[in-house]
RNA sequence: CGGGAUGUGGCGCAGGUUGGUAGCGCACCUGCUUUGGGAGCAGGGGGUCGUGAGUUCAAAUCUCACCAUCCCGACCA
């Protein structure tokens, strides 16, 4: 390809709008364009990138087995509603109409078409099967974000595995697991597992693919010493004991003007944050619930949503909150609270001499086990771990980390198999729904991700597995011989297999080198007069920035060997 | 959805308070000179100033409404 005639519009300025680093190189670098918040035009360098990601995963997803389909992006209401899915997945569907006036969505995820395709297995003697497709999804997303890093259109490779028990699903689980962490590794991406909600997917273990990035938008709780790493979403922490005494009467006192938990704690006859029970009132479905965490403890609400199955999770309002309780915030507590649902955080039972609101203004209750004095509906792990805690594994203080989500994998079970009807027969005559897992991961997103981990302050250094050409012949002057000198070294490397690009614009040194610099290119060979007359072209690495003198006869080779072994 | 900010040639910005011919840098076109790290000089092309209404003799500028985009948070596979 000729760089004079290739479209790759670089930009000496980022747009002003444009904050996360892979936002900024992929525009500057003539990658891609806005089209409007949360779609992008891929131009041919983005587009390059985009299909060799694509490429490493559908090799990756083949070699454990993978059947390539693609399944409609366009779907009939009715299926969603079969599965449940067109009411609990909310505003992030996009919805329309046809001329008839028949609902459709566009599709986010892939269960329900695949399921029902899968309806048409019938023997155990065809499974496993694990069936996947690259194909775009459509997601309302209520803030797009960091360029490719949350759009509302991009392509995701799910696959869909399929198996006649739960061992088979937890093999097609772990041939996911092994490929995901070879396709992170081949594109250039840094990245570990960690233990994750399953959210909306429906299932009961999952597993997140992090890469670490202050662009990202998911906090990640690790262990350093051991290996312990979950989504703040899950994580879980090992909490040092507190020493209550024994149980004491419940006793009403006067608490004037105290409305927070640290008024409380510095108020005279008040308690210390981690022996007050805070009682946040919550409208779950529209249905007021007490929801009780440690006073120094901070509730999550992916948690909460887990933790209960509600889709729609808010605070209350200030007069709901008066109309269940008959008070204010600041003087709130479950204890005799028998008409609303009560969920209690797992970390306080046993927990007595509690101090809490008293459901009167400026009253509060001392003396509070939480067992003998609340109506406690569920328990369950509600609260946020923070840095520092200990390791539930080892011990050991943990650390947060900010994060990119790469891939999920997910197992789950039966529940649209049997939405379906995918069943298969056994061999003694029964018949069984087929266990099923869902494997996603968004191809421009981690386009955007190999930016993030793979750039400096001069543009991106593409992995060259996925670099857009791999190396780049810069003609330095535009005269018959070094054009002729060039086009040879070109031809060499198109001969052995290299994506290559010869610049022959007519450009100064600077515009070349910085371009061919900004859009990452790994290996650039600069042909110009003074080398020419000794016979020699310079080989510089984008990767090490190093520049060093190959014989011109040779350096086709060289820079082939070089790619080769990269891709290994 | 809450908070904040911004909309002026492809990109980056000035102009706005005080209404009066729409400007600068980069990019683009032509010519000459130059030519190994984003060249110089000269000439040139390109803009419904986000949209709509209003005030006014006159609106990029003032008023109102709306739209869009970005950031933080909420939310989100």
């Amino acid at each position: 390809m000729r760089w004079s005639q290739l479209f790759v519009p670089t930009l000496r300025d980022a747009p002003n709008d444009a904050v996360a680093p892979s936002h900024q190189l992929l525009v500057r670098g003539g990658f891609m364009r806005q089209l409007h918040a949360g779609h992008y035009s891929m131009l041919p360098m983005g587009w390059r990138v985009h299909q060799k990601v694509a490429g490493i995963v559908r090799e990756e997803i083949e070699a454990l087995g993978g059947q390539e389909f693609l399944l409609p992006t366009m779907h009939p209401a009715s299926i969603w509603q079969e599965s449940g899915r067109w009411d609990t997945m909310g505003e992030i569907m996009f919805r329309l109409n046809d001329r008839k006036g028949a609902e459709l969505a566009l599709g986010i995820t892939h269960e329900e078409i695949f399921a029902t395709v899968a309806s048409e297995l019938s023997s155990y003697k065809q499974l496993p099967q694990v069936w996947y497709h690259i194909q775009t999804k459509f997601r309302d997303e209520a803030r797009p974000k960091s360029g490719l890093l949350r759009v509302r259109e991009f392509h995701m490779k799910d696959s869909y595995s399929f198996d006649v028990d739960d061992a088979g699903l937890d093999v097609a689980f772990d041939n996911h697991d092994r490929a995901y962490r070879r396709i992170f590794e081949r594109i250039g991406v840094p990245a570990f597992g960690v233990e994750a909600s399953s959210g909306a997917m429906g299932g009961n273990d999952s597993v997140e693919f992090m890469t670490p990035s202050d662009a990202g938008e998911d906090d990640v709780v690790r262990c350093p010493s051991c290996d312990y790493s979950a989504n703040i979403e899950k994580a879980t922490s090992t909490l040092p004991p507190i020493d209550d005494g024994s149980a004491t009467e419940l006793e009403q006192f006067d608490t004037p003007g105290v409305r927070t938990i640290a008024a409380l704690e510095a108020f005279d006859g008040g308690a210390a944050a981690d022996r007050q029970l805070k009682t946040l009132v919550m409208m779950l479905d529209g249905t007021i619930t007490l929801v009780v965490v440690r006073g120094d403890h901070q509730l999550n609400t992916q948690k909460l949503a887990d933790a209960t199955g509600a889709i729609e999770i808010r605070p209350a309002e200030v007069d709901e909150t008066f109309g269940a309780l008959n008070a204010h915030p600041g003087s709130l507590g479950a204890v005799n609270v028998a008409d609303h649902p009560i969920i209690m955080d797992s970390s306080l039972e046993g927990r007595v001499n509690m101090t809490t609101g008293a459901n009167i203004d400026d009253k509060h209750y001392r003396g509070v086990s939480v067992e003998r004095d609340i109506t406690v509906g569920q328990w369950a792990d509600l609260r946020e771990v923070g840095a520092g805690e200990a390791c539930p594994n080892c011990g050991t203080a943990m650390i947060i980390v900010r994060c990119i989500e790469i891939g999920h994998i997910f197992k789950l079970g039966t529940k649209y198999a049997e939405t379906f009807g995918v069943k298969v027969s056994t061999p003694d005559d029964g018949e069984v729904p087929v266990v099923m897992g869902s494997y996603g991961i968004g191809i421009g997103r981690n386009m955007a991700a190999a930016v993030e981990a793979n750039h400096d302050e001069n543009g991106i250094i593409w992995p060259v597995s996925i670099a857009p050409f791999e190396a780049v012949v810069t003609i330095m002057r535009l005269d018959d011989e070094t054009l002729a000198a060039g086009q040879t070294i070109y031809d060499d490397l198109k001969a052995a297999g290299v994506d290559v690009l010869i610049d022959d614009r007519d450009a100064r040194a600077g515009v070349k080198f910085a371009d061919a610099e900004l859009i990452g290119i790994p290996f650039r060979i600069t042909l110009g007069p003074r080398g020419l007359k000794e016979g020699k072209a310079e080989l510089t690495g984008r990767h090490s920035g190093e520049t060093e003198e190959v014989g011109l006869e040779t350096v086709a080779a060289v820079v082939a060997e070089r790619v080769a072994a990269a891709k290994r």
